[in-house]
DNA sequence: ATGGTAGATAGC
DNA sequence: GAATGCTATCTACCAT
């Protein structure tokens, strides 16, 4: 790495530097947003399912990494310096939407260097993934970086008029361009009450890099003969719907030990930052997708806990309805919880017109799928089809009708949330909407764009997101004296491997920073994980 | 050939 | 008044 614009006092930004080349590879790349960019492919720009500002991750050969937002002028940094600071790992500055790209990429024959994950205030301050209008200027650094790693496709002169500097030293660039586009944003964040959305997203990311760098050890010999089990049966198979099936298996997982299996691991990537909602998106592979026991069954079976080691697979206990009573509010249901009974008794009860105690099992599992069915504003005669298919439940839309004012009678305050939200669905023909998280993670809906749905769902999938995330920083932190990481998260499921002497340990460790970080999040309801130790994701 | 869309299906 | 939501990946098909 050339030393460059030494000066006898280093300058705030050559600090910086500084102290990302001191960082271990992995940890670091170039992210760069794009968004008008006239060499990108066409889809990266029109698709309306990718209509955010196209980010181009490109490697730079030797370099520490380095997160890059494109922005606005100059601001005011002060209260993030000291949350950055305070970390081990560099500043990560990050834009959303890097992997669709990296795949774009990847068509053209370029070969990026993986970057950890992705971290933008100005996903944040867009509101959601639809609209990225804050979002739009390209910066002169963003063109400076391509001219960089793809010479002829920018003139290289004109970047150098642009940022006044001649860059050698892409490192030197990238920090240079971190602070000051630090700056514009915090005071936004600020403004937006982003802040502590932002905090939580910049402590998870050593979390995030750690688990896609670790993996999960898979026994892929065993994933092979899974996979040529079913090439044999889709030679005989006859039935259509089960020929479908073994070619969405075939075609979705089959090749999976040979490309994405390295030294027994299979490692993912995981975008924190990519959804409206602020789960995980997790692509190349998409271990979140990979398929139940019920589905094909022995698949989960084949990831397993290394030799002297135990998995820990912890997750939470009906988390969007929790969630939902927390944010409704709904006194009822959150009733329901502290008294530690079971919410589908509840409505099995209000649909029955009986006690509690009566409810059978059959009403009781109708009762399920009400619940988690009408929670996010399911109509009866979609609810039919979903009773019917999720759960094989046969009922005429009277009877779903019934199920549905029960479930409202059972919790009236998820019945005026609902209203309320109806409400806003009037107003949302005519003005913006915006809907919020715990945290204050936002998703606005343009004037005529709202979702009525969406409106109802994000918060309480993002909130419970937020408190997962928080319980994965705190994982992070919690298990590594325990010779314990994670390795793998699914929404509200969390997989962590540790030495198998520590594995009682570490189950109850699990479970009570799970419970205590979403409490944190949603504090007007009695939070439950369950933990188990496991020698494969199946058991 | 490549880019783009819709629909089906995998997960939560 | 009614309306599950959030994803990734694959196939089939159409357009250039």
């Amino acid at each position: 790495m050339p030393a460059q614009r030494r000066l006898s006092q280093p300058t705030e930004v050559q600090t910086l530097a500084a102290e990302l080349r001191q960082l271990r590879p992995p940890a670091i790349a170039l992210f760069l947003a794009l968004d008008d960019a006239p060499d990108l492919p066409v889809n990266a720009r029109t698709d309306p399912h990718r209509a955010r500002p196209a980010a181009l991750a490109l490697a730079a050969p030797g370099l520490p990494a380095v997160h890059l937002l494109q922005g606005p002028a100059l601001a005011d940094l002060s209260p993030f310096q000291a949350l950055l600071g305070a970390h081990t790992a560099p500043p990560y500055v990050v834009v959303h939407d890097a992997h669709r790209t990296l795949g774009v990429l990847a068509r053209r024959g370029l070969t990026p260097r993986r970057v950890g994950c992705t971290l933008t205030a100005a996903t944040l301050l867009a509101e959601g993934a639809d609209d990225r209008r804050d979002d739009r200027p390209l910066s002169a650094l963003v063109r400076a970086e391509l001219a960089h790693d793809l010479p002829g496709e920018i003139d290289r002169g004109l970047i150098r008029s642009e940022l006044g500097v001649n860059h050698q030293d892409a490192a030197a660039a990238a920090a240079d361009a971190l602070l000051p586009l630090m700056r514009a944003y915090a005071p936004r964040l600020r403004e937006r009450h982003l802040v502590r959305v932002f905090e939580l997203e910049c402590e998870l990311v050593p979390a995030v890099l750690d688990m896609e760098a670790t993996g999960l050890a898979v026994d892929a010999p065993a994933f092979a003969r899974i996979v040529e089990s079913w090439r044999r049966e889709r030679l005989t198979a006859e039935e259509p719907a089960r020929i479908t099936r073994l070619d969405k298996l075939l075609t979705t997982y089959g090749n999976w030990p040979r490309d994405y299996v390295s030294a027994g691991r299979i490692r993912t990537h995981l975008y924190p930052l990519a959804t409206d909602s602020g789960r995980f998106a997790c692509a190349d592979p998409n271990l979140q997708q990979v398929p139940s026991e019920h589905t094909a069954p022995g698949v989960r079976a084949c990831f397993v806990a290394p030799h002297g080691a135990r998995l820990i697979i912890a997750d939470y206990a009906q988390i969007e309805l929790r969630v939902a009573a927390h944010l409704a509010p709904c006194p009822v249901l959150r009733q329901v919880f502290r008294d530690r009974r079971d919410p589908h008794r509840t409505t099995a009860a209000a649909l029955t017109r009986a006690p509690e105690s009566a409810v059978t099992d059959h009403q009781r599992k109708l009762a399920k799928a009400v619940n988690f069915g009408f929670l996010f504003g399911m109509g009866a005669r979609r609810f039919r089809e979903y009773a019917a298919t999720s759960y094989g439940l046969d009922l005429d839309l009277p009877a779903a009708e019934r199920a549905r004012e029960a479930f409202f009678r059972a919790f009236p305050g998820i019945a005026a949330w609902h209203r309320r939200i109806g409400d806003l669905s009037r107003r949302g023909e005519r003005e913006d909407i915006t809907v919020q998280t715990a945290l204050g993670r936002r998703k606005r809906f343009p004037a005529g764009a709202f979702a009525f749905n969406a409106a109802l769902n994000i918060p309480v999938q993002g909130t419970a997101a937020e408190g997962f995330k928080r319980a994965m920083i705190d994982l992070h932190r919690g298990l590594a004296p325990l010779g314990g990481r994670g390795v793998l998260c699914v929404h509200d499921e969390y997989l962590a491997e540790v030495p198998e002497d520590r594995a009682e340990e570490a189950r109850q460790l699990v479970t009570r920073i799970m419970e205590e970080a979403m409490a944190t999040i949603v504090p007007s309801v009695p939070i439950v994980a369950e933990a188990r130790i496991a020698t494969s994701w199946a058991g």
